[in-house]
DNA sequence: GTAATATAAGACTGGAATAGTCGTATTTAT
DNA sequence: ATAAATACGACTATTCCAGTCTTATATTAC
C-alpha cells in the first residue's frame, strides 16, 4: 500500500551508490548486485531503463558498466520512478495518463478532492532529489 | 504504484457521503453501494472495519445502517487507511510494524534517507481530513 | 411469531501486478 | 579467440487485490 516497488528501490540504491563515488566512475551491474545482495538480472533491467532515459550512461563490453549521467541534485525521485515504472506515480488510477477507465469515474465524488493530495505527492517526489538520498 | 486501494477509495466515498448529510443520519450499505455503483459486499466489509474502529456507528436490523461517529475534521486520511488496510501506510515495507524482514535490510543504504519521505508522507496523510475531502 | 431487511464475518475465486529467472545476442578489452 | 560486460525479451512463480458467495445474527414491521 503506497509502497515503492522493489525495482524502484533497487534503482535508488544503485544510483545512490554511483552518486557517492567520483563522477564518471563506471560500475558493473553485477558488482552492485553483489554488493547490495539484490538480483542481478532485475537490477540489470532497471539500469537498462535508466540508460534509455539518459539517467545513467552505459558502456558495453569488458570493463563496461554504468555511470551517472546527471548531477545528484538534478535527479528527482519523481522522474526516477516515472522511468522505472514507465508511468508517473499516482495516488489513484484516474490521475494516470488516459486514466478515465475507472469503472466508477462518473459517480466518483472524491476524485476532485484527491487532486490536492496528488498535487502534494507530486511536490514531495519532485522536491526529493538523489542528493538528499545520499 | 503508490495508489490507494479500491477499498480505501470506497471507504472515503462512503464517509464523504455521510459527512455531506446531517449528523447522525444512517445510511444502509446497499443504498450507498447502489448510489455510487460499487460492490455492495466489498463496501459492507469496509464499513464493518470502520465500525470496529469506531469511525462509524452501525445499527443492525431493519432500517439499520451506518452513521458517522466523529466530526469530519477529526477524521484523518491516515487513520482511515490504517483502519481499512489494517496497517499504517508506508513507503517501504521496513517502515511497517515488524518490517525488518526485508531480505536486504542490512545491506540497504536508502532506508534512512527514505525516512524523510516517509515522514513527509505521514504529514500529508495526517493533515488531510475528511472535511477536506468534502 | 414470521417475514423482511439489515449488519457480521469469513471463506473462496479469478485476475492482475510484481518479483525474479532464463536464454540468447551483442559489444569490447585483452 | 576468449572473457566480461550490456541488451532484450520471454518465461515463471508468487503475492496481492477485487470481487463474490455463504451463513449467521439482529431488528423492525406486520
Ligand atoms: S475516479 Fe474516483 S474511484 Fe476512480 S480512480 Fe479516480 S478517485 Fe479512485
Ligand atoms: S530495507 Fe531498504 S530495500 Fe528493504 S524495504 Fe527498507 S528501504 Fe526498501
Amino acid at each position: 500500500m503506497l509502497q515503492l516497488s522493489k525495482k524502484v528501490e533497487y534503482g535508488l540504491i544503485a544510483l545512490r551508490h554511483m552518486a557517492m563515488n567520483p563522477r564518471g566512475q563506471v560500475f558493473a551491474a553485477k558488482e552492485i548486485a553483489v554488493k547490495f545482495d539484490i538480483s542481478y538480472e532485475l537490477l540489470a533491467k532497471v539500469l537498462q531503463k535508466l540508460t534509455k532515459a539518459g539517467v545513467v550512461i552505459s558502456t558495453q563490453g569488458m570493463h563496461g558498466g554504468y555511470s551517472l549521467a546527471k548531477k545528484p541534485n538534478e535527479l528527482r525521485v519523481s522522474s526516477i520512478i516515472s522511468v522505472i515504472e514507465e508511468e508517473r506515480p499516482t495516488i489513484a488510477e484516474c490521475y494516470a495518463e488516459g486514466g478515465e477507465d475507472c469503472s466508477i469515474f462518473n459517480a466518483c465524488t472524491i476524485r476532485k478532492p484527491l487532486g490536492k493530495m496528488q498535487h502534494n505527492l507530486n511536490l514531495l517526489l519532485e522536491n526529493t532529489t538523489l542528493e538528499q538520498i545520499v
